[in-house]
DNA sequence: CTTGCTTTCCGAAACGTTTCGGGTATAAAA
DNA sequence: TTTTATACCCGAAACGTTTCGGAAAGCAAG
């Protein structure tokens, strides 16, 4: 590989004026510049970003920091989403990129301290990890600036990036009832998980704005499962004629809900409309097509990555960030017709 | 950061020493060295790896190129497996990891051989590259190690891993045969595909290896899509009521299949035993969850990193690997009664 | 006493950059 | 003429490692 050396020597310059008209130096004569350009095209020069990061102290990389990258989260599309949103955003601000998983074997050896420091990571971006992960409290600590997609904790070199939870609950219920549902279920999940009690919230406060009493037993819980949530769904579908649609905290729950109808003879959306959360892949194929609200965790990896690399570089930015759920329209609900 | 340097210090030794002792050279009294280590760790120390990788020239990263690596490319977990076998594999050969997407912007700046002398790279892994993709034919000329995923491609300093397609399809049939099967079936896709060429053959093999002959009219083209596959296999199901199973070169048309069944109020497996190829999400949802065969490409990500690792550090082994697709039994299929 | 072998240590160079602090012309101003 | 400014260039040090080629000290053998 040709270094800049060799470029200086077959250019005649010094390895110094070589640099400085690689880098764009204004204190370069045009001709010079321009022949050492040709030469370093000519002998295929390419910088060795090691050494270039060993004298400027920062590396131009970034870590993607995962809590188990493994076969499990394959069907976790979120995950992977992310990952693909921050790669694309570093590659555009010209950035490095890296994965790291904090199921290494290395965990074990290093902190996460040691981690950055040894690949001189410039800053990270944490998605996923459990919020009593020592990597996470080390992160928030660190001098290393971090930012959290999902996670909100903010900090002097810390930020995050987190979607309008609430709102976007709030949207789909205010989306029911807009089309004249007026007995609506809601189908929760584990109901101390962070999100079950958000999506509850959307659901009691909407009602109540719309003057709608809270009916208790319109509120059931599919433990996040599908199989739970059809079970529950039945005898409830069965005991409550009136109800003519449901919200479900999950799509996978909303699916249980959607097998129950069948089981029943029920028509979705003429006779129940639903509505789920989350997007997944399957929820677009079934029948038929599950209206819901997606996350853009797309997006949330953009902005994080963006977010990182600006407070890397000293800018003065909000260190944090929304992106917005977004409501997809498709075929399972329909207008109250009763 | 402490550095070897302020462990010098530190401890009274020379840096020279101080590199010794921590590398684990024999050259270093007991004493000195456990005084250097105890030291080195209250300095909470950890070697600088670039500077370590520029004076080894081998930098103990390998590349993960893949096309294409957005939103789009989200439902493929094809491609996420893959490279979830590859960090695996890495972090256990302690290697780092960089992910190298050929849409960035940089490719058009840049040619493969400075990417990976950009960051010296010691080797890479290939994924999803278009056959006639520039890179792809610079990575196989190139001196950095390259294994290819799928793309049977050999080289000195190349290597592939790929699956054993015409193998498992025929397992697949003669699966099929095993149950009793005779009225076989084969909906293929596009006919000049490699895939659809090789499990045409595969079908055709076993046939013939127990004695069925060839029926030109059991061979449907379902061109790799739902629709087509159904309306297709619909007057062909009409007109052949001996047909008890059917092959299908991808679980997509298998999907068209089983629409086809449904409209004409035939049950799978009972009146038709459905097997399909590619273990997509969704065939596991469906009703009957598919009878497919899957490829593994976590596994195929790990082979790769371990061979692209082997070839890196000069280990003479075989520059192909195979993994095995597997015939995964669900509820599509099930023994001929007639 | 000299020689040679171990054991333990270290100085200095090297890797490929960037950058600080100049230097040398040439031209313009005094 | 001398000073000052400007344009262009360069030497050398630095980043944090590894490693080559010894060197000093101790000891055994000749």
């Amino acid at each position: 590989m040709a270094t800049l050396k060799d470029v200086s020597k077959a250019s005649g310059f010094s390895v110094t004026t070589v640099s400085r008209a690689l880098n764009g130096y204004d204190d370069v004569n045009k001709e010079t510049r321009d022949k050492i350009m040709r030469i370093a095209k000519e002998l295929g020069y390419s910088p060795n970003i090691l050494a270039r990061s060993l004298v400027k102290k920062q590396s131009k990389t970034i870590g993607f920091l995962v809590t188990d990258l493994k076969r499990e989260s394959v069907k976790d599309n979120f995950m992977f989403e992310t990952l693909c949103g921050v790669s694309d955003e570093l590659s555009e601000l010209d950035y490095e990129f890296v994965l790291l998983s904090t199921t290494t074997s290395k965990q074990k050896n290093k902190t996460y301290g040691q981690m950055c420091a040894e690949r001189q990571l410039d800053g990270v971006v944490i998605q996923g990890l459990k919020r009593d992960d020592p990597y996470l409290l080390e992160a928030i600590e660190s001098t290393v600036p971090c930012v959290l997609v999902d996670i909100p904790v903010e900090g002097i070199n810390t930020g995050y990036v987190t979607s309008n939870q609430l709102e976007s609950a709030k949207q789909a219920v205010r989306y029911l009832i807009r089309l004249g549902h007026r007995h609506i279920a809601f189908m929760n999940g584990a109901p101390h998980a962070y999100v079950s009690t958000v999506r509850y919230d959307a659901y009691r406060q909407v009602l109540h704005e719309n003057g709608i009493d809270l009916n208790d037993e319109y509120v059931l819980n599919g433990d996040f499962e599908e199989a739970a949530a059809k079970n529950v769904s039945l005898p409830f579908l069965l005991n409550h004629p009136e109800v003519t649609a449901a919200f479900c905290a999950s799509d996978v729950m909303a699916l249980g809900v959607l097998q129950a109808t069948r089981e029943l003879g029920l028509n979705v959306p003429e006779d129940l409309s639903i509505i789920g959360f989350d997007n997944i892949l399957l929820s677009q194929y079934v029948s038929p097509p599950l209206t819901t609200v997606g996350q853009q965790p797309y997006e949330m990896g953009k902005k994080a990555a963006k977010m990182v690399v600006s407070i890397v570089e000293g800018k003065d930015v909000p260190h944090e960030a929304f992106v917005n759920n977004q409501l997809i329209l498709r075929e399972s609900v329909t207008k109250n017709r009763r």
